[in-house]
DNA sequence: ATGGCCTGCAACGCAGGA
């Protein structure tokens, strides 16, 4: 089993290359985030054509998640429940017996800012509620964009984001404790290359000088790590005509 | 040089991203 996420920054931009990127990676499950559209405009026509069935929890403009997967999506649930929250920024399905959560973990604009603030209660809700979650799903994945660079290694220069918003030890802190749940951040579960990460800022050639961050993760379950075979990722779309600022992560797990 | 780039919305610049 396959499991990916990407933030493609308007799935409404870059549909034709998610397209692409089903058919060429052959993920089971994609989660998105940032699709940037509300229901009434996701793409299920193209989306079910490639074979695909489809959860997904949106709104204008801003934030917006969705779950692709091959086999069907059960207990579909949106939100953190009991956490109120205007942007859709979760969503949750069981696929073949693993619970599947796609995140899309507030950016925090600034560490003096009313959105750190936001962002640090929103960790917290959801700390809460996955410490549930691991108790009624063994097999769960919590997949994402977490805006939040867990070690300095994560980060093209540690010195120049110290304490910077998705650096900061309060970031850091509280990703370290969604860890210390139970979850296993499958990446580091390998031996990979320095300097690998997820997101480039699309100013300054980020990308061709690989000023980059490792923002987007695939945590797991222990007992569902235990079956990961492999984590990569694929840095390919960010060389197609205009990108999304992030590139896939993709998961395989022997199930 | 405290921006640079990209997206969506609804303007003819803005907010937000990271």
């Amino acid at each position: 089993m396959k499991i990916a996420t990407w933030n493609v920054n308007s799935l409404n931009v870059r549909l034709p290359q998610v397209l692409d990127w089903l058919s060429s990676a052959q993920p089971d499950v994609l989660c998105l985030q940032e699709t940037k559209a509300e229901d009434s405009r996701f793409p299920c026509e193209a989306i079910a054509a490639a074979g695909y069935q489809v959860a997904f929890s949106g709104q204008k403009t801003y934030n917006g998640v969705a779950i692709l997967s091959r086999s069907p999506l059960a207990g579909v649930q949106a939100g953190i429940p009991g956490f109120s929250d205007d942007q859709k920024r979760v969503l949750a399905a069981t696929v073949d017996g693993v619970r599947v959560i796609c995140v899309y973990v507030p950016n925090g604009q600034t560490v003096d800012s009313d959105k750190f603030q936001y962002k640090m209660r929103w960790l917290r809700a959801l700390h809460g509620w996955l410490e549930e979650s691991l108790t009624q799903y063994p097999r769960l994945a919590i997949v994402g964009d977490y805006n939040i660079a867990p070690a300095d290694a994560d980060c093209y220069d540690p010195a120049a984001w110290y304490e910077q918003v998705l650096c900061s030890t309060p970031e850091r802190e509280a990703y370290f404790g969604l860890l210390n749940l139970g979850l296993v951040d499958c990446f580091r579960r390998f031996d990979a290359a320095d300097r690998c990460y997820t997101w480039w800022d699309y100013r300054q050639g980020g990308f061709r000088r690989n000023l980059g961050m490792r923002i987007d993760h695939i945590l797991a379950s222990n007992a569902l790590a235990q079956t990961c075979v492999g984590c990569v990722i694929d840095t390919a779309p960010r060389r197609n005509e205009r990108p999304s600022d992030h590139t896939p992560v993709l998961a395989e797990f022997s199930l």
